[in-house]
RNA sequence: GGAUCCAUAGCUCAGUUGGUUAGAGCGCGUCAUUGACAUUGACGAGGUCAGAGAUUCGAGUUCUCUUGGAUCCACCA
């Protein structure tokens, strides 16, 4: 043995080993209790960042740990198509090339997605293997893959006939630059100081900081309370505006905040969320006057195709020349929504698929918040409970659609004749027509007159396709996206209904297929994986992400099967930058685990991580962690080296322990194999709860500070050799099966160097009491 | 505005239902060690547990308030 422990030699060996031995393949006895664990899995097309480290490192350590105490035990990997995160990536590549998204039809751009991750896609899954997941690789599974899709495919089809689904018009979070709209929790919100205007409104001065959506009012409104305008209410007003007369109703709301502004507000309910809701509250016409692209439509007259920020500052200095500003605070503080890309949102109503969350037939919500309230799930660290069932409680129905490609297809289709007035946009040679169906299809006689244009290259005139008839064919062949309206007529399968339909272009959410991944990767309804190892054991993961997907895979899983997904829920805590910040790009504190894994090896990175993480809170890396751990695997290195060489000194082969009577022991010897009982005892008991790094910490302190700094110091004067390496030798080897789990890689490495050992430490069994 | 969490050694953090001198890693000091390991060993210094009050025989631990910090949710035009 080398006087150094060279983790770099042996790591990819050793799992290499392993994973051909097929030793993370369960060993299926309908008798005993399955240990199951579902990978989250990782971005296909990203690399292992802190997070996912963690990850591995604790369910390898719970999946080692079940496997050696003789539990079938199985954890499924797989990849994660990633939706927007790579969308993003793709098109920022696609930039470099001078082109976007639009340059190609839905289909294509999803296969080039397709072709951009299967090429990236090795990456994250070495790391894997190099991080030492002892996952079956031969029931991997990729989001989208087939089994993945016709599983969300029927999840869907039912939910439909169980009344759970619908088409409405809703207020979303649309990202114009993006083209499509984001949940709430998707969002980022982000402080910014802009111009506060104030506008005069007939009788009232009025404050906004969105002037330009004033051809989308719909009535002013004034707190009820509020004695300064209690006149009004109810009344109509009249003013001139900047495209003539506006008429406007006054109401009252207690949603208005007398403190702020003037006390009045404009209502806009088709781009403003409390005006929406206020809007519904008092039946008001909801007037959108922002299009898709961001740009303002005819309603406002001569700002019309206008950008939202081109049209503010012409607004601006169009009411300033009338009289019609008051005064502009510049000076306001608020908070604007951004996307994930960091565009700004704009509120919108657009026609969306949505999930009943809580229908009064049946509910898809309520019995999820039950499972985690009775304990038939059970949250670790259990103050993370309240953030679930808060969560659930207040949770509204689920806007489902994505405008997106990378994901999985609605499984819904439109019958052209059927919906003549439904929009769509397509890729015709090198340019991007949209329009309504039957004027493209020349099927009414509204020649041309909402067709539009993008991009376009010298091959085809706009004049030639502004009164083309197209056939269904050609639409089909370069489609982007429909536009159907809310109450489109549609059908709901798999497959093309016939010739005359064209495909649903939105996507479902992501969480709405990841919801189900527990399912799909047993392979739900009625594989005998999915009858045997479902429900799972644990799902573990970050804690950023209990309401976005553990929710949604209770939600599912009981919907589904009527059995909840797991039985337990542990969150880990975010990994943060070395200064205790949040990692960022932008702050440069990124740190990226290879550096860590190539100085100091996977085991002491996987160590460093689990003691950092006790409590499930957010913890700075734990670098000095790191590089203790490092030393500890020297440390039991070098303890394997004594054994042997005492060995060899004494020249004869170690007695079984077995064979060493209880009378022979001193006292050194009864207190060393006692305290290894204490220990055993520590680590299963932190385990059960979930307390990783009281478990290291146990091993930790055994090992170096009892078995190596007491017990060996004595052995080298014992006379009685026989009986003290036969001690020895015993409580190291436990100590290392006690260890592998945490170690795998240092501890497989040793165990391979003692004498009599068997094939891999990894199926050797649990040490117990 | 609503909520959760945190404040313990120079640094990063444990401390699970309140119970004898408050722990670890790193760092620091003294000494030792050239045959397992300098990625070592022995010993040690260092904390009025943010502040104030309350409950209790007893509080780092429970409660209230104050101060400072982090995060989440909802958002005011």
């Amino acid at each position: 043995m080398d006087k150094v422990y060279n983790f770099k030699d042996k790591e990819k060996e050793i799992y290499k080993t392993w994973e051909e031995k097929g030793y993370f393949k369960p060993h299926i006895d309908s008798s005993k209790k399955p240990f199951t664990i579902v990978l989250p899995p990782p971005n296909a097309s990203g690399k292992m960042h802190t997070g996912n480290v963690l990850m591995v490192a604790i369910e390898d350590l719970l999946i080692r740990w079940h496997r050696m105490k003789g539990d079938p035990t199985l954890w499924v990997p797989g990849t994660d198509h990633a939706g927007t995160e790579t969308q993003i990536t793709f098109e920022r590549g696609l930039k470099k090339e001078g082109k976007s998204r639009f340059s190609y039809s839905r289909e294509e751009l999803y296969q080039a997605i397709w072709d951009f991750v299967q090429n990236n896609k090795g990456q994250i899954e070495n790391q894997l293997r190099q991080m030492g997941a002892s996952v079956d690789w031969s029931r991997y599974t990729f989001t989208l893959d087939d089994k993945v899709i016709k599983t969300v495919h029927a999840t869907f089809k039912k939910m439909v006939e169980d009344g759970l689904i619908y088409r409405g018009d809703y207020m979303v979070n649309y990202c114009p630059k993006c083209g499509t709209t984001y949940a709430d929790v998707e969002l980022k919100h982000e402080e910014r100081k802009d111009p506060l205007y104030y506008m005069k409104y007939g009788p009232f001065v009025l404050a906004t900081v969105r002037p330009e959506t004033k051809f989308g009012d719909t009535a002013v409104a004034v707190n009820p309370k509020d004695k300064r305008y209690a006149e009004w209410i109810g009344k109509e007003i009249e003013f001139d505006g900047l495209n003539g007369t506006v008429k406007l109703q006054v109401i009252a709301d207690d949603f208005v905040d007398m403190e702020f502004g003037t006390g009045v507000v404009k209502v806009t309910p088709a781009h403003d969320k409390n005006d929406y809701e206020a809007g519904l509250r008092h039946n008001l016409e909801v007037k959108p006057v922002i299009d898709l692209n961001g740009k303002l439509n005819e309603k406002a007259g001569p700002y019309a195709g206008l950008s939202v920020f081109e049209a503010r500052k012409q607004v601006v200095a169009a009411l300033q020349e009338k009289g019609l500003m008051d005064h502009i605070d510049e000076n306001y503080i608020h908070t604007v929504a951004l996307c994930k890309a960091g565009h700004e949102i704009e509120p919108m109503v657009l026609p969306n698929w949505f999930v009943k969350v809580d229908a009064s037939h049946k509910s898809f919500k309520k019995p999820a918040l039950e499972a985690v309230k009775s304990g038939k799930v059970k949250i670790f660290p259990k103050w993370q409970e309240i953030t679930y069932i808060r969560w659930m409680e207040e949770m509204r129905d689920w806007p489902i659609s994505r405008q997106n490609v990378w994901g999985i297809r609605i499984p819904v289709w439109y019958e052209a004749e059927a919906n003549p007035t439904m929009r769509v946009s397509f890729k015709y040679k090198d340019t991007i027509i949209g329009g309504e169906i039957s004027d493209l299809l020349k099927r009414s006689d509204k020649h041309g007159i909402y067709r539009t244009f993008i991009g376009g290259e010298d091959s085809v005139h706009k004049e030639d396709l502004a009164d083309k008839e197209f056939t269904l064919e050609e639409i089909k062949e370069g489609l982007q996206r429909v536009f159907p309206l809310v109450d489109s007529k549609f059908v709901v399968q798999d497959e093309s209904p016939g010739q005359n339909y064209l495909p649903e272009t939105d996507i479902f959410d992501t969480w709405f297929s990841s919801g189900q991944w527990p399912l799909v990767t047993l392979g739900y309804p009625d594989s005998k994986d999915f009858k045997y190892f479902y429900p799972t054991a644990v799902l573990e993961t970050g804690w950023e992400i209990i309401r976005l997907w553990v929710s949604r895979m209770i939600m599912f899983g009981i919907y589904l099967t009527g059995e909840v997904p797991f039985e337990n829920v542990y969150l880990h805590g975010i990994v943060r930058a070395l200064d205790g910040r949040k990692m960022s790009k932008s702050l440069g504190n990124v740190i990226n685990p290879e550096d860590y894994i190539n100085e100091y090896g996977v085991d002491a990175l996987r160590m460093g991580l689990i003691s950092g993480t006790a409590n499930g809170k957010d913890f700075a890396f734990p670098k000095d962690r790191v590089i203790a751990y490092k030393h500890f695997g020297n440390k039991i290195w070098n303890m394997g080296r004594f054994i042997l060489m005492m060995r060899e000194q004494w020249g004869k082969e170690i007695p079984e322990f077995a064979s060493v009577k209880d009378s022979d022991l001193n006292l050194d010897d009864k207190a060393v194999l006692e305290e290894l009982q204490t220990v055993i005892k520590t680590v299963d008991e932190e385990l059960e709860k979930f307390r990783f790094a009281d478990a290291a910490e146990a091993i930790y302190q055994f090992m170096w500070h009892s078995l190596a700094d007491k017990y060996i110091e004595q052995v080298k004067t014992r006379e009685d050799k026989d009986v003290a390496l036969a001690v020895l030798q015993h409580v190291y080897m436990m100590s290392l099966k006690l260890l592998h789990p945490f170690m795998p890689f240092v501890t497989e490495e040793i165990y391979q160097k003692m004498p009599g050992h068997n094939e891999s430490i990894m199926i050797e069994p649990w040490p117990t009491k």
